[in-house]
DNA sequence: AGGAAGATCTACT
DNA sequence: GTAGATCTTCCTA
């Protein structure tokens, strides 16, 4: 049987509780015959015109539309020369996206080494900007849908227990009160 | 034309 | 652990 695909309708909540419940799901990249998956270790919450570290920030702009629109697409954009991979998630009508920081590879290691070769295996997916080097993710797939089985990106759910944690986001310059990067207690692809 | 950015790499103490 | 260079993309002017 194949792993349950999650659905539009897991996207249509607040980006905070879908930050939480991404972790441990599975995500699947196609590149043409080839499967690359990972599980999701490590996320952040970001919010709309309220939040001072979103792109959606300053209002909406060519680039980040994306977190205007469905729940369920893909939403990336360029930092520093790395491709950041969000997915919108929202409630409707309101504006919102989780970024996917790091991943545990667990297929396709060797098509993730060619994209991005690295000594250490751990070195693969422990940031956002290297999971999207390693998965081969850029702006052409800016929109996509990823509830679909027939997509280049799609998240399926898994059965596996563990414990999560949070703290406040990586890198951002004005943080909001609320803690908002979740990640899995303990695994080793976190990215620090 | 200039600047800022949700990062990464390298080279250190 | 922390500091500095990086040299893309998209913004504002």
């Amino acid at each position: 049987m194949l792993p349950k695909l999650l659905s539009r309708e897991f996207y249509e909540r607040s980006p905070e509780i879908v930050a939480e419940r991404l972790l441990g799901k599975r995500l699947g990249r196609k590149l043409g015959e080839t499967l690359l998956e990972g599980i999701i270790v490590e996320t952040e919450a970001y919010f709309g015109l309220n939040d001072p570290a979103s792109r959606a920030y300053h209002g909406r702009k060519n680039y980040n539309s994306a977190m205007w629109e469905q729940p369920g697409i893909a939403f990336i954009y360029n930092v520093h020369n790395n491709w950041m991979f969000n997915v919108v998630a929202h409630r409707s009508n309101q504006i919102g996206a989780v970024l996917i920081r790091a991943l545990e590879p667990t297929k396709g290691l060797s098509v993730m080494k060619r994209n991005r070769p690295v000594r250490n295996t751990f070195d693969l997916t422990n940031g956002p900007g290297k999971l999207t080097k390693s998965l081969g993710i850029d702006k052409k797939l800016n929109g996509i849908s990823i509830v679909s089985r027939e997509s280049e990106i799609f998240i399926t759910d898994t059965n596996a227990k563990f414990e999560t944690s949070s703290s406040h986001r990586i890198g951002v310059r004005k943080d909001l009160a609320k803690k908002l990067r979740f990640f899995i207690k303990g695994n080793k692809y976190v990215s620090r």
